[in-house]
RNA sequence: GGGCGCAUAGCUCAGUUGGUUAGAGCGCGUCCCUGAUAAGGACGAGGUCCCAAGUUCGAAUCUUGGUGCGCCCA
């Protein structure tokens, strides 16, 4: 016996209990214990790890829900998927979060606070929200080990971390160079791109158009041809920070604009600009400019001009550098091509100071790059770090830049250099912190590593790479490879991975660190009282903040570059995103940790990894630069470094790549689905200060976890930005869960009424119950003998098997969904409502027998194949179902299964196809009954069906019957020569025809329009061919190439589809009227038998009063049909009510009933 | 400002290499079933496929431009 099911279950309540069962009997071990004893492959997941500082909302459940997916389908298809969960702990929002607390913002008041008790309150921060994530994870059913979570603090980790950033730093792939950041000068800080984000305001600055001066006795070649002299002519060049100009070291056009020398009235230097903005320019400066000679932007490169200050050019301005191409060139002052050059504003002629502005950075990177090491140009910079000039721009030494402006303005003026001045309205940064303080862009010495020259290596490692969505290979992230720059890793920040290097205090040289016992081995160690001291202070302290600041700063040991000398570590952290790209060996603690090697090269690369696309050059960017780096074969000749004299001073071997051999492209991640993002109900993006979405929690004890896994994984593909729909969440359950656990309790009830056992038809061990499994069951026929509608069934079971199959491994959940959608509507729309009467039959036949056990078949196969999608439901399904009555004989849990992939031989495409047919057929009827306004209670004398092909007529009217049934008719009739009904109409086959008439297909499809088709199908049906003439001549078309329509003619009551059309015989007579009047009857009886409480199986006895005649004829004609059908043992006709009648209507007649249970008699 | 993506029924979303009448669910309307029953089912109405131009015999689908939205980056 199966455990009675409840008519209406909460899923919630079902879902925390199959939660307590999996923990109790650790069903995910099992899961995998299961595949190592049969030494299954293994199929390689990557938690890319969530920050756990915030609280996770509906977003957060669809990604873990995609990550839950894939894992369990291959598990249960034979695969050995470990799951380690991973947390990512340190960085900028760790330490905003614990400002926040503290109610601080500046580094000045963290170092005012005490380093060591901020980083104190960033661990302690961390863990705040793990609960509600862990407990988020469990209660949506994403199975993953977080016990043995990697954890991107431990010291474990972080070696790891130390020892790729030692491996790139010998291999001098890890150098010093100039980042230009967005500084807060007034604070002494840069500002991350988020904070950076928040402080733009609209401002007016400045707008200066600037004379360059060329340097004489240059000529280019014109537009003509011609050569053209220059002596007299100056660069207009356009700025809004006047203040950057002292620092100025080049002039940028772009090569393919076109630009223009022009003579401005009255004065008697010409002007290099734009020739699109020459008409602008002379209505802004108010001055009559005529053009002189055009040129290419590609002819000005080169140039040499003046700069408006001298301060570096009077020293500089003459030096000459060897290229690396051959030849010298000057260094700086000169024009550069530039494609971000535009003509939008301005004059086309963009001033260069790569000191303060990342674009004008990578000019002077690139223009370095020209050059022989060490000859190319030096950056410049006029200004300190406190925006003030420094005594370099004596004019200016100890202003705020900002400040400055005007008076460089007015200089340029006296100077006759400005040739018009403006104000610009524009969006411009301020502190979020100090909002009078504008930021500057500024130049920070700042650690990179070099992946640029990675960048081939990285592009052929992406190739390899199966992203989902496809256009991410090649579009987001192909392009962000295409455009890489070199990494910048370091960040002047607290809570991080620590930079192992340590540099001498007398050399300036430096060395790389792998792990904390080689640095405590080192000769002279000093410093680690510190962390010791403070650990006996606070014993509770974790063993992880060891090897963090402040504490590892304090440890220093002897130089081995100087005697006497000292070596210290540098003070900054790392960018955090390089602790998570490093997971795939970090999490093991490769290579430092016992068995790290191991574990590793079973782990990588992943199979599948999958996050939101919001992590394209976060996560996904960071696995992949640094396994390239690490792992991949080799680097190419460098592009650029950003820095000439970098500080790579170890110089070991440049090509070689890590330790281990060179792994395969792709890696570290094989295959990726790139989810879109999760909007609000509103459309917004979900905040938590907007309260636009519902908390997780809320959602899982209101509609329950499968709903919402439904709803991630069946309403679209899963890298469609969606909007968050409640409705949708709940409508999963009807829509699927409750027709799938409907089909399930119809079975037990009957199951348990007939005692269907089958646990006790089958013998001995039954695993997981597959159809091989099924087989040796005691009344148990192979489905060859089996009735249509079971075959049917079967086959149904297995093409869904197999097609879902197919679409999971092409990681399409959506198609997947789809098919078993269509599967469970089959099963409980078609099949359990077909097969009613075998069950309700009151012997046990093998008819009856056969119907158990397929449907028995089919609840639990789709156990199995909705297990990866609504594991909850599945596992209550497969309890009930094999658990209980199997025990030990069967699998305990649906998740040990293995996955139903579809037995071939089971699949049959005609009779699908024919099933099809009979279903159109009947909703064809029915469209018509609803015309006709003929319910489908009254019983009608025939209908007749017209087919597009007679291909299937014979089974159809072998199954006329089955028709006849659902239309309730007498007589199912098909008719070949049906002209009186319906109109044919002859189309062309498009596809078939387009390619072979090409541009004659409009005139075919006019002659056909035009043309007889009973004619035309005669024709076809003789000789197989038909002629039509064109135009162009005789088209001559075969059976393939048509389509032939049918239509309904008005005046009957019909339907028309694709494949046939239906006729309804709308006349009714005595018998039928009465026929009809009896299931009146019957309908109201049962509405009776439900309202007074009878059971499925209780007997009634039954009264009725009426002075209709119709009726009274009704019920004597259909005495015994109304008896079985309401389970009656007793109809009697009376002249008077009984006790207890009520009155009704029966189809328009009047009647006191009485329905008495006679259960207990 | 740049890159990438999205825009289809009232709502949430599908739409396979271009092909004839563009689909699903919800909602709405009409009805059916009542031994799966606090469910279930059928049928129907509802669409300038964002706009414009182009390619093509034929465009929701391909190209270009525009508009709106989102993400990433400036």
């Amino acid at each position: 016996m199966f455990d009675p099911v409840a008519a209406s279950t909460s899923f919630p309540q079902l879902e925390e209990r199959v939660i307590e069962f999996w923990r109790q009997q650790g069903i995910y071990e099992k899961s995998l214990d299961r595949r190592r004893a049969a030494a299954a492959p293994r199929f390689v997941f990557y938690e890319g790890p969530p920050t756990a500082n915030g609280l996770p909302h509906p977003g957060h459940c669809l990604t873990r829900a995609i990550k839950d997916l894939f894992p369990r389908y291959r598990t249960m298809r034979g695969y050995l998927c470990e799951r380690k969960a991973g947390w990512d702990t340190h960085g900028l929002p760790v330490e905003v979060e614990v400002c926040k607390e503290l109610g601080i913002h500046s580094k000045e008041e963290i170092e005012a606070f005490g380093v060591e008790p901020f980083i104190h309150r960033c661990i302690e921060s961390v863990f705040r929200y793990t609960r509600e994530w862990e407990r988020l994870t469990e209660r949506l059913g994403f199975w993953i080990r977080m016990d043995e979570a990697y954890v991107t603090y431990h010291q474990s980790f972080i070696e790891s971390v130390w020892w790729a950033l030692k491996n790139l730093f010998d291999r001098g792939l890890l150098y010093q160079g100039h980042k230009i950041v967005w500084w807060w000068a007034q604070g002494g800080t840069a500002l991350s791109s988020g904070e950076v984000g928040q402080g733009y305001r609209e401002v007016a600055d400045p707008s200066v158009y600037v004379r360059f001066p060329l340097v004489a006795g240059q000529a280019v070649q014109a537009a003509d041809g011609a050569k053209l002299k220059l002596d007299d002519a100056d660069l207009l060049v356009w700025t809004t920070t006047p203040w950057t100009l002292p620092s100025n070291q080049f002039a940028a056009v772009h090569p393919e604009l076109e630009y223009a020398v022009v003579r401005v009235e009255g004065e008697p230097r010409r002007l290099v600009v734009a020739a699109a903005l020459v008409e602008q320019l002379a209505q802004k400066s108010k001055r009559e400019l005529t053009v002189d000679a055009t040129l290419p932007g590609s002819a000005l490169v080169g140039v040499r001009y003046q700069p408006p200050f001298d301060y570096y050019y009077a020293k500089t301005g003459d030096q000459q550098g060897r290229l690396r191409a051959g030849g010298r060139q000057h260094v700086a002052w000169r024009v550069v091509p530039a494609t971000f050059v535009t003509i939008d504003t301005g004059t086309g002629v963009v001033h260069q100071a790569p000191a303060f502005g990342e674009v004008d950075f990578q000019v002077l990177a690139s223009e370095q790059a020209r050059f022989e090491p060490g000859e190319g140009p030096e950056l410049i910079c006029a200004v300190g770090p406190d925006g003030r000039f420094t005594s370099e721009s004596p004019d200016y030494a100890g202003r705020w830049v900002k400040e400055a402006d005007k008076d460089i303005s007015r200089a340029l003026k006296q100077r006759g250099l400005l040739l018009h001045q403006e104000q610009y309205l524009h969006d411009y940064p301020f502190c979020w912190r100090a909002e009078d303080d504008p930021l500057i862009q500024y130049p920070r010495r700042s650690w990179f590593i070099r992946t640029s020259n990675f960048k081939e290596a990285m592009l052929a490692n992406n190739a390899r790479i199966n992203w989902l969505p496809e256009h991410i290979r090649d579009g987001r992230f192909g392009n962000f490879l295409e455009t890489n720059v070199d990494w910048a890793l370091s960040r002047e920040r607290y809570w991080g991975t620590p930079l192992p290097i340590w540099v001498c205090d007398q050399s300036g040289r430096m060395e790389a660190v792998a792990s904390y016992a080689e640095l405590v081995a080192k000769p002279g160690l000093q410093g680690t009282e510190v962390w010791e001291e403070a650990k006996r202070s606070q014993p509770k302290l974790s063993e992880d903040l060891k090897i963090h600041k402040p504490y590892i700063d304090a440890v220093t040991y002897d130089s081995p570059f100087a005697a006497g000398a000292r070596m210290r570590r540098v003070g900054e952290v790392i960018d955090c995103w390089f602790d998570s790209g490093a997971m795939p060996f970090a999490q093991w603690g490769y290579p430092a940790q016992p068995r790290s090697r191991e574990r590793f090269e079973q782990q990588f690369p992943a199979d599948f990894i999958s996050e939101a696309i919001d992590q394209t050059r976060g996560w996904f960017y960071s696995q992949l630069a640094i396994s390239t780096l690490l792992f991949g074969d080799g680097e190419q000749d460098g592009s650029s470094s950003a820095d000439a004299n970098s500080g790579a001073t170890a110089g070991l071997s440049s090509s070689a790549s890590a330790d281990a051999a060179p792994h395969e492209y792709p890696h570290p991640f094989r295959n990726c689905i790139v989810l879109g993002l999760m909007l609000g109900e509103d459309g917004q993006k979900m905040s938590k200060s907007k309260r636009n979405y519902r908390e997780p929690a809320e959602i899982f004890d209101r509609y329950g976890a499968d709903a919402l896994r439904w709803y991630f994984f069946a309403n679209q593909p899963p890298w469609t930005s969606i909007r968050y729909n409640e409705a949708s969440i709940k409508e999963s359950i009807p829509e699927f869960l409750l027709r799938l656990w409907n089909v399930y309790s119809f079975f037990v009830i009957y199951a348990n009424i007939d005692k269907f056992d089958p646990a006790e038809r089958l013998a001995g061990d039954v695993a997981d119950l597959s159809s091989g499994d099924l087989a040796r069951g005691k009344g148990y026929r192979p489905a060859r003998e089996r009735s249509e509608l079971d075959r049917w069934m079967l086959a149904e079971l297995n093409a869904t098997a197999a097609a879902v199959v197919a679409s999971m491994d092409a990681y399409d959940n959506y198609a997947a969904c789809q098919r078993i959608t269509a599967f469970v509507d089959a099963l409980s729309n078609w099949y359990v409502r077909q097969s009613r009467g075998r069950f309700w039959a009151g012997e046990i036949t093998a008819d009856k027998l056969d119907a158990y056990w397929t449907l028995y078949e089919c609840l639990t196969t789709a156990a199995r194949l909705v297990a990866p999608f609504v594991p909850f439901l599945a596992e209550s399904l497969w309890q009930n179902l094999v658990a209980k009555p199997f025990g030990q004989r069967a699998l305990e849990s649906v998740h040990l299964a293995d996955y139903p992939t579809g037995d071939v031989g089971a699949l049959d495409a005609d009779l699908s196809r024919r099933m099809n047919l009979v279903r159109e057929i009947v909703s064809l009827g029915r469209s018509a009954r609803m015309s006709a306004k003929l319910k489908v209670r009254q019983p009608l004398r025939k209908v007749e069906v017209i087919l597009v092909s007679a291909a299937d007529q014979p089974w159809l009217e072998a199954h006329a019957a089955l028709i006849a049934a659902e239309l309730n008719v007498k007589q199912v009739e098909f008719t070949r020569e049906a002209e009186h009904y319906i109109s044919y109409t002859v189309l062309p086959d498009l596809k078939r025809l387009g390619p072979r008439l090409g541009k004659s297909l409009p005139a075919l499809k006019q002659a056909l329009a035009a043309a007889d088709p009973a004619a035309l199908l005669a024709q076809l049906s003789a000789t197989g061919r038909a002629t039509v003439e064109l135009p162009t001549g005789p088209v001559e078309l075969d059976r393939d190439d048509l389509q032939v329509r049918l239509s309904a003619k008005p005046g009957w009551a019909a339907a028309d589809g694709p494949a046939a059309v239906v006729v309804l015989s709308t006349e009714i007579d005595e018998s039928l009227l009465r026929e009809g009047l009896a299931r009146e009857v019957v309908h109201a009886i049962q509405t009776r038998r439900k309202e007074i409480g009878c059971e499925y199986t209780d007997r009634i006895r039954i009264s009725i009063t009426t002075d209709s005649d119709e009726l009274r004829r009704a019920v004597e004609d259909f005495r015994d049909y109304i008896a079985q059908e309401t389970l009656a043992v007793d109809i009697a006709l009376r002249p008077e009510p009984a006790g207890g009648a009520t009155e009704l209507d029966l189809g328009g007649h009047r009647a006191m009933v009485a329905v008495e249970n006679v259960r207990g008699t």
